[in-house]
DNA sequence: TTCTGATTCAAACGTATGTTTCAAACAACC
DNA sequence: GGTTGTTTGAAACATACGTTTGAATCAGAA
């Protein structure tokens, strides 16, 4: 039983990597850059330095693969996203609620905090992330949907006793705002840059994480159009 | 030479569609249902009702033909968009300036009315622009990027007058984060409700561009966070 | 060492793709 | 009506893909 991991997500994490990590590994780096359709097989076990069979088997095929790489990425984010609201929860005076602040930080930050850990570039993570909601034929792994389920279940709730006068079926929609907020911005930085002329700047990752919390607060708490 | 189009885009217009119409309409619901990649052309013309040869034929390659549709469905909407802004500001009181609402309005609804009159499905529709954004190897065609630069400078500009407290870069973000939330939303509406088991219901597109302009307003409209 | 199960390897298989070819069909003009 | 340029058609081309195969190699237990 190895030691336990104090990085959320590391698939290059040992000295020696097995040929089941190298892949993993590889894979993650080319899928982001170029999406799960177009890497092929070859591509990425020439990238990690493995036979070619060695993917279907140890994986059993690349759909499979695709689906161990998602599952690796998603599932630490998510453990980390209920660690935070857990822990938010807990000191909390029973009859106050949370600010939206806080309900957000611990939903958007773990994405950022993994993304630091992982050897990715932030470009190439975000890529790799945003895939997982867009790739044409994606379909989510059924390992992560109750992951997400219970994601879900908990901020919108935890948001809902925090903003009572938003309807329900709101406070879901703008979690799902925010969600799409966060993956397409990060996803296309450069593509910003190119449209804006370069008045975008820089922002480090820190402060377009704060940027995209404030921009989603405002969002999160704006009143209700009476439209309708 | 043809009346003028009513409609925005339409490829379908024609009683007789010619062979290159055709091919258009059967590739953009195609793209739209399955991704760019993973659709050949075989499926496109096979839809169409034409010989394979004549996609290469009247397009010159698969990735000629994806500019073409690319090209089709992005230029009115921006056409539009600076229509919109442009009779805000003709009708504005010299020293006052647009509210917010009106230039999120103007930018976020030509989506949703290219939408309405296409011959897509709402979901088919949002998808294809999902993919122009987020398609593993997308390169925008150098014919619209102009459009777009024209139309993030007009916005962000007519913006940064009417909220005069934000910095100028911070106002390209937020706008570019208020292209996130209308795509990443409007791509992802099932995969919503498979997380939400139900909650999110189901607006009418209408509705969700209510939504979707109510918490891009605010988020437009949030104060600055002190940080950095 | 010998045997056994797990892993790696080079090669091939079957299939699907975008593109090209070139003859046939068509349309428009003198 | 015959000619010319444009468009369609069926077939083939070259290539790339995911997967499978079966022998070779390795590691560890008997």
């Amino acid at each position: 039983m190895p030691l336990a991991d104090t990085k959320l997500h590391d698939p290059a994490a040992a000295a020696d990597p097995t040929t089941k990590d190298r892949i993993l590994l590889a894979a993650e780096e080319l899928f982001a850059a170029e999406g799960f359709e177009k890497v092929s097989l070859r591509a990425i076990t020439q990238a990690a330095d493995v036979n070619l069979a060695s993917v279907n088997y140890h994986f059993g095929s690349k759909d499979a693969l695709i689906d161990a790489i998602i599952e690796n990425i998603v599932t630490p984010i998510n453990r980390e996203r209920i660690e935070r609201l857990d822990a938010l929860e807990s000191e909390l005076d029973p009859d106050k609620t949370l600010p939206t602040r806080d309900i957000l930080d611990a939903f958007l930050r773990p994405l950022v905090i993994v993304i630091k850990e992982s050897d990715l570039s932030e470009q190439m993570f975000f890529r790799l992330m945003g895939r997982c909601m867009a790739e044409p034929d994606y379909r989510m792994p059924e390992s992560v949907v109750p992951q997400f389920q219970n994601v879900v279940q908990r901020f919108s709730t935890a948001a809902a006793r925090s903003l009572p006068t938003l309807p329900p079926d709101l406070i879901v929609w703008r979690l799902y705002f925010t969600i799409g907020t966060l993956l397409q911005s990060l996803m296309h930085i450069e593509a910003l840059n190119t449209f804006s002329g370069g008045k975008a700047g820089e922002p480090s990752l820190d402060d377009l994480l704060t940027r995209i919390i404030d921009y989603c607060i405002g969002g999160f708490e704006a009143p209700v159009s009476n439209s309708k």
